[in-house]
DNA sequence: ATCGGCTCGCGCAA
DNA sequence: TGCGCGAAGCCGAT
């Protein structure tokens, strides 16, 4: 067994159905079928109970803040998930409605439910309707995470200095790879009391149904799904990964993996691209790769599962409040509102690129994302509304909106999980960056050239 | 071009 | 209790 038992949570003290008929995997944050731990548990369990796997997902047409962008990459995942099924030996089928009830719609003819983790309130909150209203045994199992987000820490970590030491001492424990266990019994041989397979057509005809806001068009450049995620991670291995550690913070360039929407949305798993990083070399390319990954990435988790306000502005630290409050009053060089942001009419030429690149794209070079956010608490009335307003932005716009790392990350612009600095107007102790700063570093003028040529490019 | 100073809280060593 | 240290900072001094 590779799934290591810290992953594995009984949720509910009910047993298993002697009487069911699948074991139901509801997968809802891990929308893959390779190198997910809780779908091989869920094998696993149906091998042994001689049961075939039900693989369900209920696809909510009202998720917060998501949008028509978010929606088209969610289903081109699933499409994925759909025509690998069959390979797979499972069944798998896509409700319309709540996760939640869409799952304990199913539970009640299995013989025990797996679920996925997924730590934002709202995942928490479906778990835990799951777990209380299942009528059989309910397990949930960490897939999203290389180290388990409860055991790693019980508590909110101050930075990434505090984390770090901790990922690191189970890494050994948990980085290894996840074996994959043939299916015993396929649901097509013995499946016609289960709900017949969800197509890839039929995927695609719920897009243009589903009553989403289409207020945001599709990415027009980023499609969603485990084969293109696969096919971007061995290009980033082999162009990007050897310069990375020196040249990824350069805007001018496109060194990132492009791999943060499809972590999002589960279609890749974390631990099998760690795996092949860690593999490929052990070059200093690899190491920051694997800091941003693996750390980073879930500091992020440790955030939200600890911190319950890391959507508002109270979620921040309390020397940075303290802080920004000090100076809430101090004159500002400029003032926009939420619509002049969104539209990209400020003064500063990069910051317009930035958030063009966002609006048409659903993606930010990484360094930009920092100094984004920090020139919106300059230009706000308050910090509290420059919190309100980059939030916002990031998760209508962004493919990776609404991930754990979206909400870290615009905290991380007022200070969370960094250091004071010295005081200035404006931000007090939290760090400030300017355009000298990106001038020094880096060649602008490339990164707007880039932006631009690419805009020309799908005929913006 | 490079360097030190700025600043707070955590966690470890003592 | 003291001390080292930290996501990508800036700025002035050399």
């Amino acid at each position: 067994m590779t799934i290591q038992r810290e992953r594995i949570h009984e949720r509910n003290r009910m047993p298993i159905n002697p009487r069911g008929g699948y074991v139901l995997y509801w997968m809802q944050q891990s929308q893959r079928l390779h190198w997910n731990h809780a779908l091989e548990y869920a094998v696993q369990k149906a091998n042994e109970l001689r049961l075939p796997v039900l693989v369900v997902f209920g696809l909510t047409a009202h998720y917060p803040e998501a949008n028509l962008r978010h929606y088209t990459f969610l289903i081109e995942g699933l499409i994925d998930v759909a025509e690998d099924a069959p390979r797979r030996g499972v069944r798998f089928v896509v409700r319309e409605g709540s996760p939640a009830e869409v799952c304990l719609n199913f539970a009640k003819d299995a013989a025990l439910v797996v679920m996925d983790a997924g730590y934002l309130r709202i995942q928490r909150q479906w778990r835990e309707r799951v777990a209380e209203n299942s009528p059989c045994l309910c397990v949930e199992v960490e897939a999203d995470a290389v180290v388990p987000v409860w055991f790693v820490s019980s508590r909110e970590e101050y930075a990434a200095a505090t984390l770090r030491p901790k990922i690191h001492r189970y890494l050994r424990q948990f980085l290894i790879p996840l074996e994959q266990v043939p299916v015993a019994i396929c649901p097509t041989t013995r499946g016609d009391e289960l709900s017949p397979p969800t197509t890839a057509q039929e995927l695609r005809g719920l897009l243009t149904l589903l009553p989403v806001d289409r207020s945001v068009s599709p990415s027009p450049t980023a499609h969603g799904g485990t084969k293109r995620a696969l096919m971007l991670f061995s290009e980033f291995v082999e162009k990007k990964l050897p310069v990375y550690h020196e040249r990824r913070n350069d805007p001018a360039e496109d060194l990132g993996s492009g791999l943060s929407p499809y972590l999002h949305f589960g279609q890749i798993s974390p631990l099998y691209v760690a795996l092949e990083v860690a593999r490929h070399n052990d070059s200093p390319g690899a190491a920051a790769f694997l800091e941003q990954l693996i750390v980073r990435r879930e500091l992020s988790f440790n955030f939200v599962t600890h911190n319950p306000r890391y959507d508002s502005y109270d979620c921040l630290a309390h020397w940075a409040r303290q802080t920004l409050a000090l100076h809430a009053a101090d004159p500002r060089p400029a003032l926009y509102t939420l619509e002049d942001f969104e539209l990209a009419q400020t003064h500063d030429p990069i910051w317009n690129t930035c958030q063009q690149e966002l609006v048409a794209f659903g993606t930010m070079h990484n360094y930009m994302r920092m100094y984004w956010g920090k020139k919106i608490i300059e230009w706000s009335r308050s910090p509290e509304e420059a919190f309100a307003v980059a939030l916002y932005l990031n998760n209508k716009y962004q493919l990776d909106g609404r991930d754990p790392n979206s909400f870290a990350g615009v905290a991380w612009c007022f200070g969370q999980h960094d250091r004071p600095w010295p005081e200035r107007p404006i931000f007090g102790k939290v760090r400030y960056m300017n355009e000298a700063g990106l001038r020094r570093k880096f060649d602008v003028q490339r990164y707007i050239n880039r932006i631009t040529q690419a805009l020309r490019n799908i005929g913006g």
